[in-house]
RNA sequence: GCCGGAGUGGUGGAAUUGGUAGACACGUCGGAUUCAAAAUCCGAUGCCCUUAAAAGCGUGCCGGUUCGAGUCCGGCCUCCGGUACCA
């Protein structure tokens, strides 16, 4: 055995022994038990960054772990390759985004298996590749035609320099990321699939995620937004109606002014009339269309000129354009109560418009509307025979008059929007839709399947290729046969993130999306990822998954069983990325310590749930912890080693008592931070702990080196799913050759367990003022007469007077006294 | 703005169900070893007072519940993530 620990020699030498014997690949067995762990598999951007470490580092130890508890561990690994950033260099470097993407896969697999994950590789994906989004599309074609997928206008921003779709993240203070001109709004037609249809569905399962972070539980449920409400409508002048919707019917009689989208065809109708209005509005159409963007920027509004009825006063209400009303949520207009809501009060008193305070608090208080509104629910006043009733009695009484009257009914609404899926851009899964003059839109037909995105293509300018490529798109209806274009958007990317999972389980079958093997692997037993995804793309994929249940083409419900959310890995404050340019290239980590130290220290560093702030400082500490290690397993072997014989554990010294009990107390802790608290940072510090004590010990004979051997050989074991190359190395040294890939997890002796005596906090006054020694099972009566006896105790209790003693068993006693 | 988190020594973090605040590391300081250095080993290390012991203070801020609060409740501050076309 080499005295010294060589990371780089016995890393390589070990992940060799891996791909020959095909270590990780795993395959159907119905006779065992299974489990799925999955990473979310990355965009291939360049090269990994610590993110990409951490996340892939915590997905490999619980499946090391799982495989050490004799399942059937799958764990496979892919690439997420279509997005915008592939154009991006196109454009600058005048690479193909093919090559561009081929090129960082390659990379970025080599970088994986030198940090020695325990992939089947033999099941690798690229989202980009036809034999992967041909089922996706396929998949969107069974949608369309159950009226699942649909097209509509919706707004994007333009740049007009570029002649081209800016996603958000391109608009910087409402101007182009490139050329610094002003973005606008515009109208296209897009596909959107009916998300909104399983509202209910992914709301109402969430339930029985039990595995699921509560924080996450809570984000998609608030995202989901369902709320009962009323849908009210408002006649116009020229007898059409405005509908809105209220969740506080209760304060319909103080609605002062209704608020309408710039789109609205009020909007249009006035700014035809009215070129004041026009240019106010044509003012308005610059904003982004992010939400925050649209929350934050201030709110502007001009009277159209129109009035509307109220429902049940028919008295005229004045209508409104509002910047802040969006016409592709609900009907595009508001009911605006400024006495009863914030938002409403500060838009009243910026324009005069009245308040009209029609709730009181239910104590009598007094409000004071000058401040600000009053939002909370109360008794109704000023509300014609309304009046006096609480919140839920005229929620139902309001509804029911509207209902009578046909100017309402009863709603269920969601925050939730469809899931708009175009995207004008190239890199991306061409959307597999035929638009014809004659026949509309019309799915290519399978047998035509895939429609293959040209890979040999140049960027001109900063549009997408295919645009003007009419050998892409030029074609023939698939029902009438006359000359048709195809669409040359493509998918959202999130669509081919939405089902990677599953097809993991058959990702070379070339006959069908999923085939029954998926009902063997799916759904995931544990899904790891970045807090970040914990909306869009998880939400997207529970969708996609209820779709696909409902196609016949998989059996379960939900996708992931466990998911641990991952925190971010930070650098000066914020989320490492390459627009900040603030990066660390973990390769130059490798190269320097080895892939163990790593991987140790990502898992050292921080509890996998909370964001990690990078130091660089840190990970010479791990690379010394397992040069320690090696050291010990190195004296031990040198010292004569052991046989390995677990039996006789029989009249032991007191230190041999206690290097055994530390064994198997950490046992214990270590299995359970695995397991169920998956905090490996505690783990490796519990094992630190272990292995100081190892150090410590003094092996000097037979028995000392039976019991030390016990204690190495588990703290290797149960550091393999961590550092698994120098782990492979120690154990063969310990065990006589035998592979660690084959050993199980170590399981706790009780009898080593037992103590002789504990220790007890005395306070006095909830102060600690001394520890005493007990043994375990002491009464009650007698440690509190030890507790009283002690002269640190005493010196408390003098001049007062005891009122009473708290006794918690094993831990505690409190004296009260004053 | 809205939704979800986080805040503990010089630093990363620990304290699992309301019960010993600071485990385990990093760093720093002191010592051993060495011709010297690296590596390694031993010791100290929240603040304050102190020769020492003991006491006092201390988990972002203010208040509350409790015998007892880092942990629970109310109100703030700061930072991070998401906010539907970044992935």
């Amino acid at each position: 055995m080499e005295e010294k620990y060589h990371a780089h020699q016995i890393e390589l030498k070990t992940q060799k022994l891996w791909e020959e014997n095909q270590s990780f690949a795993a395959d159907y067995d119905a006779s065992k038990e299974k489990f799925y762990c999955l990473a979310m598999f990355p965009y291939p951007s360049g090269k990994l960054h610590m993110g990409h470490v951490r996340n892939y580092t915590i997905a490999d130890v619980i499946a090391r772990f799982q495989r050490k508890l004799g399942k059937n561990v799958l764990q496979p690994m892919g690439w997420d390759a279509f997005g915008l950033p592939a154009e991006n260099a196109a454009i600058q470097n005048k690479i193909a985004p093919s090559d561009w993407t081929a090129r960082n896969i390659n990379e970025m697999k080599s970088q994986l298996q030198r940090l020695g994950f325990s992939y089947d590789w033999r099941r690798e994906l690229t989202t980009s590749n036809p034999d992967y989004y041909r089922w996706e599309q396929w998949f969107f074609t069974r949608l369309f035609e159950k009226d699942l997928a649909y097209k509509k206008t919706a707004s994007v921003n333009w740049c007009e320099t570029d002649q081209t779709v800016l996603a958000n993240e391109q608009v910087i203070d409402g101007c182009c990321w490139r050329c610094n001109n002003p973005v606008q709004k515009r109208d296209i037609e897009q596909w959107f699939i009916r998300i909104t249809s399983y509202a209910d569905q992914l709301l109402d399962d969430l339930d029985h995620l039990d595995h699921w972070p509560e924080q996450v539980k809570t984000m998609q449920s608030n995202w989901i937004g369902r709320s009962k409400g009323i849908s009210v409508k408002f006649t116009t002048e020229d007898d059409h109606f405005i509908e809105t919707f209220t969740t506080r019917p209760d304060t319909l009689f103080g609605v002062t002014y209704l608020a309408v989208a710039l789109e609205h065809p009020i909007s249009i109708a006035a700014t035809d009339k009215n070129p004041e209005i026009a240019r106010f509005v044509s003012s308005l159409n610059k904003t982004n269309n992010s939400e925050e963007d649209l929350a934050t920027m201030e709110k502007l509004g001009i009277f159209s000129g129109f009035y509307a009825q109220h429902p049940l006063t028919q008295k005229p209400i004045p209508i409104w354009i509002a910047n802040f009303v969006l016409m592709d949520y609900g009907s595009g207009a508001v009911m605006s109560v400024p006495a009863h809501d914030q938002r409403d009060w500060e838009f009243a008193n910026k324009y005069s418009l009245p308040i009209k305070q029609v709730v009181e608090p239910n104590d009598n208080s007094l409000c004071d509307l000058k401040n600000g509104a009053f939002i909370d629910k109360g008794t109704l006043i000023n509300s014609e025979n309304f009046s006096g009733l609480n919140f839920s009695s005229a929620f139902e009484a309001i509804a029911e008059e509207l209902q009578k009257k046909n100017k309402g009914t009863k709603t269920t609404n969601y925050r939730l929007r469809d899931w708009g899926v175009s995207r004008q851009r190239y890199w991306g899964t061409p959307i597999p839709i035929i638009n014809c003059k004659s026949c509309g839109a019309v799915a290519v037909p399978e047998q035509d399947l895939p429609v293959i995105l040209p890979t040999e293509v140049e960027f001109k300018g900063v549009s997408s290729p295919i645009k003007s490529m009419p050998s892409f798109y030029e074609t023939t209806c698939p029902k009438c046969g006359i000359l048709a274009e195809r669409e040359t958007d493509t998918f959202d990317t999130f669509m081919e993130s939405s089902w990677y999972y599953a097809r993991y389980a058959c990702s070379s079958d070339k006959t069908a999306m999923l085939n029954s093997e998926v009902n063997y692997w799916a759904p995931v037993d544990q899904y790891v990822g970045g807090i970040e995804h914990a909306i869009l793309h998880l939400l997207y994929a529970r969708f996609f998954h209820k779709l696909m249940r409902d196609e016949g083409l998989i059996e379960s419900s939900e996708p992931f069983n466990n998911l641990l959310t991952q925190g971010m890995v930070l650098k000066d404050g914020s989320k490492m990325s390459k627009s900040k340019g603030n990066t660390v290239d973990p390769q130059e980590l490798i190269d320097r310590y080895g892939a163990d130290t790593v991987r140790l220290f990502s898992m050292f560093a921080a509890p996998p749930e909370q964001s990690l702030e990078w130091s660089d400082s840190a990970v010479d500490g791990a690379n010394r912890f397992l040069r320690r290690l090696w050291r010990l397993v190195v004296a031990h072997v040198e010292g004569g080693g052991d046989e390995g014989d677990l039996s006789n554990y029989d009249n032991l010294t007191s230190d041999q008592k206690n290097l055994r009990q530390k064994t198997h107390e950490t046992i214990i802790k270590v299995s359970d931070d695995y397991e169920r608290r998956q905090t490996f940072n505690t783990a490796i510090a519990a094992i630190m702990e272990l292995c100081n004590e190892i150090a410590r010990f003094k092996s000097e004979n037979s028995t000392d080196r039976r019991i030390a051997g016990e204690a190495l050989r588990s703290s290797v074991v149960m550091l393999e799913p961590i550092v698994p190359h120098i782990c492979h190395y120690l154990w063969k040294y310990l065990n006589f050759g035998s592979d660690i890939e084959e050993a199980s997890w170590p399981e706790p002796d009780k009898k080593a367990l037992e103590r002789e005596t504990i220790e007890i906090v005395v306070q006095v006054n909830g102060k600690v003022r001394t520890r005493i020694k007990t043994p375990p099972e002491i009464s009650k009566e007698s440690l509190e007469e030890m507790a009283l006896n002690e002269d640190n105790v005493q010196r408390f209790l003098e001049d007062v007077t005891i009122r009473k003693i708290i006794v918690v068993p094993k831990k505690l006693i409190n004296i009260v006294a004053n």
